[in-house]
Formats: C-alpha cells, sequence, structure tokens
DNA sequence: CCAGTAATTATTCAAGCGTATAATTATTTT
DNA sequence: AAAATAATTATACGCTTGAATAATTACTGG
C-alpha cells in the first residue's frame, strides 16, 4: 500500500516558468501539429504537472496566445536582425532581408507547422487573428521601409501607392516561397529559394540587387 | 417512461453519402479550424448520427484524407476552369489564370482556414503530406505550362531551367498574396490583389499581361 | 531555524473524444 | 406481401480533454 514517492521540483522565477512553457508549447505544435497541443503533452513536456499551467496562463487559450505572440517575434527578429540586414547600403539591406527570410533557419518545417497551426486557429478566434493583423504589418512595414530607402538610394523614385503595391507583392513572394521551402523541403536545392527570391524582388522592384555595393 | 421516437431516416445512394460527409467535413473545418472537425460534428453538420461516418470512412483520418483531396480538387479546378483561362492566346490564359488566384471566390478566408488546417496536419502525417505534396506540383505544373506557352508565343526563349524558377517565383507570389487576402480580407481593395499579382507575374516573366491580344 | 507563503504536485470532475457493436428500419428482392 | 439486405440509428466503452480544487513542499524573511 505504499504509494509512490511525491515527485520532487524546483521554484523557478515566474518570468522563466512562463517562458519555458511558451517554448514546450511551440515544440509540441512545430512536431506534431495543434491538435496534439493539449495541456498535458505540454507540461510534459515543459517537465511540469499539468496543473503548473494553469497557475500561470488563465486558459489554455491564453497559452496558445502568448506562444503565437513569442513565435511570431522570433520570427520576424530572426529576419530582421540577420547578418548584413542591420549595416551597408540599403540595397544590401533589402537584399539580406530577402536572403534571410528564405534561407534556416527562418525556412524551416517546424516553422511552417507553427505558423500554418496558429493561423488556423487565428481565422477564429478574435484575440488570435489580432495577432496575426498585427505581426503580418510588421513584417510588411520592415519590408516597405527597406524598399522606400533602396528605391530611394538607386534614385528611383515611388509613389506612396506604388511604394505600397511593392511592398505587398515582395511579401507575398518572401511568404509563398517560404512556405513552399517549409512545407516541401526535399523539393529545393540548398540556396535555390533564396536566389528565386532574390532575383524575384529585383523583379519587381527594377533594383539590381545582386551586385555588391562596394563592387560597383 | 416512454423513450424518444428513433429518428426518420432516408437511405441515400453510398457516393452522395460520402460527399455529403466530405462537403460537412469541409464546413466545419471552414468555419471553426481544424480542432473543431470532430465525428460528432461533422456527423451533426451532415444531418446524420455519428456512427454513419465508420459506416463510410474506415477511421476519422481517412475522411480528413478524403476531404483534403476533395478541397484540392476543387481548388485547382476553380482556378483553371474560370473565364479566360480555358481559352484564348497563351497570355490571355496566363492572366485570367492569375486573376482567377486572386479573385473570389478562390480567395476566400474559408478557404485559407480549410488550406491552413490541412497543410498543419500534413506536416506530421505521411498520407496527407502526399496529397499535398501533389495537388501542389499539380498546380505549379500547370502554371508552368501556361507561362511557357506565353513566353513562346512571345518569342522570348526561356531554358527549362529558368522556366522552372520561373513558375516557382510566380506560384509564390500567386500563393502569397492569395494567403494575405483570404486571411486578411479587410485588408485589401476589391481587385487589388489580383491587379498586383498580375503585374507582378509580369514583371517576373518580362511578359505584358495586361493589354488583350486582341488589343495589339 | 522557524513560520509563512506560494509554487508545484496530486487528485478529481464532468464533458467530449474516436471507435465498436447492437438494434432498427427503409428499401429491394422474390 | 413477405423475406432478405444493408443503411442508418442508438447505445456503450474506455480514454482523453480542460479545468477546478486539495494537498504538499521548496523557498524566503525574520
Amino acid at each position: 500500500m505504499s504509494s509512490p514517492p511525491r515527485r520532487k521540483f524546483r521554484r523557478e522565477p515566474a518570468s522563466q516558468r512562463k517562458d519555458d512553457l511558451i517554448a514546450a508549447t511551440l515544440q509540441v505544435i512545430s512536431e506534431s501539429g495543434v491538435r496534439a497541443a493539449t495541456v498535458r503533452t505540454i507540461a510534459e513536456r515543459a517537465e511540469v504537472t499539468q496543473g503548473l499551467i494553469r497557475h500561470y496562463f488563465s486558459s489554455k487559450e491564453d497559452l496558445i496566445a502568448a506562444a503565437y505572440e513569442h513565435h511570431m517575434t522570433q520570427m520576424t527578429d530572426a529576419v530582421t536582425t540577420a547578418e548584413h540586414v542591420t549595416e551597408g547600403t540599403a540595397r544590401d539591406r533589402l537584399a539580406g532581408f530577402v536572403m534571410a527570410s528564405l534561407s534556416p533557419p527562418v525556412v524551416n518545417p517546424g516553422w511552417v507547422a507553427l505558423w500554418s497551426g496558429f493561423l488556423n486557429e487565428a481565422l477564429h478566434d478574435a484575440d488570435l487573428n489580432k495577432i496575426h493583423q498585427r505581426t503580418y504589418h510588421h513584417f510588411r512595414d520592415q519590408l516597405e521601409a527597406l524598399i522606400a530607402a533602396a528605391l530611394r538610394e538607386a534614385d528611383l523614385p515611388a509613389t506612396p501607392e506604388r511604394l505600397r503595391q511593392l511592398a505587398i507583392a515582395s511579401n507575398g513572394v518572401i511568404d509563398g516561397l517560404w512556405l513552399e521551402g517549409g512545407a516541401l523541403p526535399q523539393e529545393f536545392a540548398t540556396g535555390e529559394l533564396a536566389k528565386i527570391g532574390l532575383d524575384s524582388v529585383a523583379a519587381l522592384t527594377g533594383l539590381d540587387l545582386h551586385r555588391k555595393a562596394t563592387d560597383i
């Protein structure tokens, strides 16, 4: 009649625990999809018991939203802080932005799984929809600013309307290629998507994105 | 102690019933996401009892796969059989293909919900993954054939490699814009996405897709 | 080093899940 | 019109789900 000993545990700072639970959520969804993201599976991945989730998040939905926010921030940051995106000529920064968006670790089946799972939820959940809307705009606005700077730099003026269309189109081709590369990794050779993406944004904007500025 | 009367029903041809169950599955997922697609919810939508699903499909997973296949076929067909895509010059057919891909009913939140939900499942399910791969290729191959014909028609020869890249890029921008239009419908004016898509494919391929061939 | 606190585990609950099987009834066959 | 058939409903089973609550234990401030 001996009951198993109560499990040992450590008390972690709240922010650390929350981050761990968010990380566990992202791992589960990226590996097994949204349907697998149950409180028990997530808790197991985080090596805690399920009750703890409710101690830090008011509901599972709340945790999912936090994980969504975290993932989209991480993904945008992975692009905007990548090499060649933070310095150099505007043209080089734009090229770096496109390259980073279409190379590992941004192109990655797990991240596509996260993105598709969250999007599917966002389409019928107002809270998640807001996150989607906000992060979409944030990414596109960054891209539009880079395009605007590169065009100005090349003395190719563009009206606000045309700038908007270029940003939407460039964002579209980046998104589409990113998605295809993550969903069908074996389909594309190393660097192929990045090259196609760079060529495409160049063709759309009329900019030459290949030669480094210093080579001119 | 009177038990409620047993519910009346009609016997339908097997193919009709299967189609109804598939249609109900698509309705549920498009309205409420993959997580809402339970056998009971689907059966209720199809106005039958849940046991019937197992009479026609060996498992819920089997029904989901059938619904996926059905939806992707329907979506591709909606594009490839649209007005201006089946006849006219190659350039007009290509333009019609792009326009149809980026206009209602193809651009539609419900269809994005279906697409994202199925993709999320496909990323960790071998059977669904095959459907994804096959339907992706089918769509892209159709697009590549149209681009090839339009380039030939305009005396702009392209190597197979360049043709592949143009198809990937064009497919990417169409997918990306389609997705954004379906996920954020209020974001774009009527016809805006179709215009941007047409401009983009024109810029990518070097073709003028706006003037009708007869106007030359 | 002890008392207080709250982070964490453990347990419980009602509802929902996919599936299996038995009972019924609409339709077809003879 | 009766009998056979199979489409459909009804019921049940074991498991999982998100959430609520109770019991413990690691840590902190005195």
